[in-house]
DNA sequence: AGCGGGCCCGTAAACGTTTCCAGAAATGTT
DNA sequence: AACATTTCTGGAAACGTTTACGGGCCCGCT
């Protein structure tokens, strides 16, 4: 591999003059450009990122820690944090937790050993103990997707209460009155605050709560399926349905379509994030949109901010809104009951 | 940061001895191990990966080069080789090219720049010459989803052309005599492979080809909905579509059944890919089996192995076989025309 | 007792950069 | 002409590791 000695031998000045000009600083002739730049071309010189990092004592490397690489959500997380990473020519480094503790604090750890200056950090396998501890360690640490008390003016996170809320009066409001809920199992404040959302919704409107109307699973289009099936083998009187996510309202759709009935004649079905597959599923699903890009993107612009001591006026326990996105998986009920 | 020296004066020995406790060398004596391993504790130590690469030539990381990190098919793919990557404790370093020449060398660059010894490369943008100018400088590169013939041996890629086949003569099979193709509008490999695959079956079958039956979109939701668009408004006497890709058949199936088309009994439609989608979609997709995941791990390993040059008998234009997953989207056509 | 050979350890060089510092050369000011 | 200032340059230290090398120690053999 060709080093900057070599550069700089073959332009015939030293070392500290060629790093001069691949750094373009000031203070540097234009023959000496000119020869360094000619002598790289030649040598196909590719410089060190990691003698860099070492010397600058910063990767210039953004850390980006997430779920699942292989969900859709993350996708387009990862690819907006990118966007903005790309334009500073910046690398993403990304590590997976799959939601497990042990999973993220290797993550984690090998992201910081490699100092990348900024993180983003999507955790839910950790406690808010153990990531505020760490956010004070480093500087550049942001936690998206969740709201850490301790370091609120840190977290970008969603108000889900208000989703969830959102979404079961969207459903209220278009006549109905017996609406189910599909529930993620998982043990995160996601599935709770956002099934508090629905029964908050509920009470204000005067609608009686009926736990046989709630259904727990996978928050996947399997669990989707499995919390619909239970809820038509129970015989309810329900007209809508609401849901944690839109896999499991995908799961839910296919499973009603398949046993014949329709949508949003039969049922009216609503999800939650607005995901890909929210309008390519028929018929599109009516969902609450989730602004990941948006917020990976704020969170990104704060991490290199705090990363680079710069002020930052966040005020602090501010969340994301979420908005109601209109397609054609909701119905009108016109009868009285 | 803590530095090694400092875990070395706090254990009470030198530095090399503290690096041997660290990489578990032989020859450490247990008081060595434990005075340490309790400083490395004491002082929360964290090697410095850099500095680590810088020594030893080569830093701990895989790269990755995709088209867009926010589709489903690079989050597959990109999934499957961070569980071999994870196991060896290796990270992934990740770039993306939207299929732009410039993005995708700059990308590349990137990665190079931070020396990782391993490569897996999704590239549509550069020349084939290009690409194995790379692979022949780079001994751990490794391209995947394309068949570049002078580094035949470092491609993993997928027949396409037998893909489109096997779809096409599936519905062949069930009767369809009038068959539409919605095909990539994009100035690559794969669009052109399929599309010829579907155009042999039909010939091999003694149908005709008809021009009128083939449209060409962008390969997403939205270009599936206007080609079908197209299609119907030629008023063709077509009873199945094959599609390049599972977005463009959702989008497909979206338009049809927002027309009062039934699917399957008033048109069958078949996918590519077997994405994420394609079973979350009503009905659920017949499709091609794209297997990125097995495409993908098979990609690393051999990355990791050239890195390591070892011998590898990888025999050279061997290429990945798809295969039909029968779902709901097509249907039997019972008249004798 | 003498000695060869394991084991364990520490010193120091090396990896490829950036950057401080001081000196040389060029330019400007009186 | 003398000096001050600016511009450019190169030597060398530093970043935090790994590892080759050689020295000391202890053990067991003759």
């Amino acid at each position: 591999m060709v080093t900057i000695k070599d550069v700089a031998k073959e332009a015939g000045v030293s070392i500290a003059t060629t790093s001069r000009v691949i750094n373009n600083a000031p203070h540097t002739s234009e023959a000496a450009v000119i020869a360094v730049t000619k002598a790289m071309k030649k040598l196909a010189y590719r410089p060190n990122a990691n003698a860099r990092a070492l010397v600058s004592k910063s990767a210039n490397t953004i850390g980006v820690l997430v779920n699942d690489l292989s969900a859709p959500f993350f996708g387009s997380m990862i690819k907006a944090i990118d966007s903005i990473a790309s334009e500073q020519g910046k690398q993403l480094l990304i590590g997976s937790g799959y939601h497990d503790p042990v999973k993220e604090r290797n993550a984690i750890n090998m992201l910081l050993n490699s100092r990348c200056e900024s993180l983003v950090v999507h955790s839910k396998g950790l406690s808010d103990r153990e990531l505020s501890a760490l956010a004070d360690e480093i500087p550049g640490m942001v936690v998206i997707n969740r709201m850490v008390p301790e370091i609120a003016a840190r977290c970008i996170a969603l108000d889900n209460h208000k989703g969830a809320y959102l979404a079961t009066e969207y459903l209220i409001r278009h006549g109905h009155k017996h609406i189910a809920y599909i529930c993620s199992s998982h043990d995160i404040d996601d599935a709770y605050d956002r099934k508090s959302g629905y029964l908050d919704a509920l009470r204000d409107n005067g609608i009686a709560v009926r736990d046989e109307y709630i259904e727990d699973n996978q928050p996947n289009a399997l669990g989707g399926e499995q919390a619909m099936m239970n809820l038509i083998a129970k015989n309810l009187p329900i007209t809508a349905v609401a849901t944690y996510n839109d896999d499991m309202a995908a799961g839910c759709l296919a499973l009603l379509q398949e046993n014949g009935l329709r949508i949003p004649q039969d049922m009216s079905v609503i999800g939650f994030d607005d995901s890909h597959i929210a309008s390519y599923i028929y018929p599109r699903l009516t969902t609450i949109r989730y602004p990941i890009q948006l917020m990976a993107k704020e969170a990104l612009k704060l991490a290199l901010q705090l990363a680079n001591h710069e002020k930052t006026e966040r005020d602090g326990h501010k969340l994301f809104v979420p908005t109601l996105v209109r397609r054609a998986s909701v119905g009108t009920i016109n009868s009285s009951e």
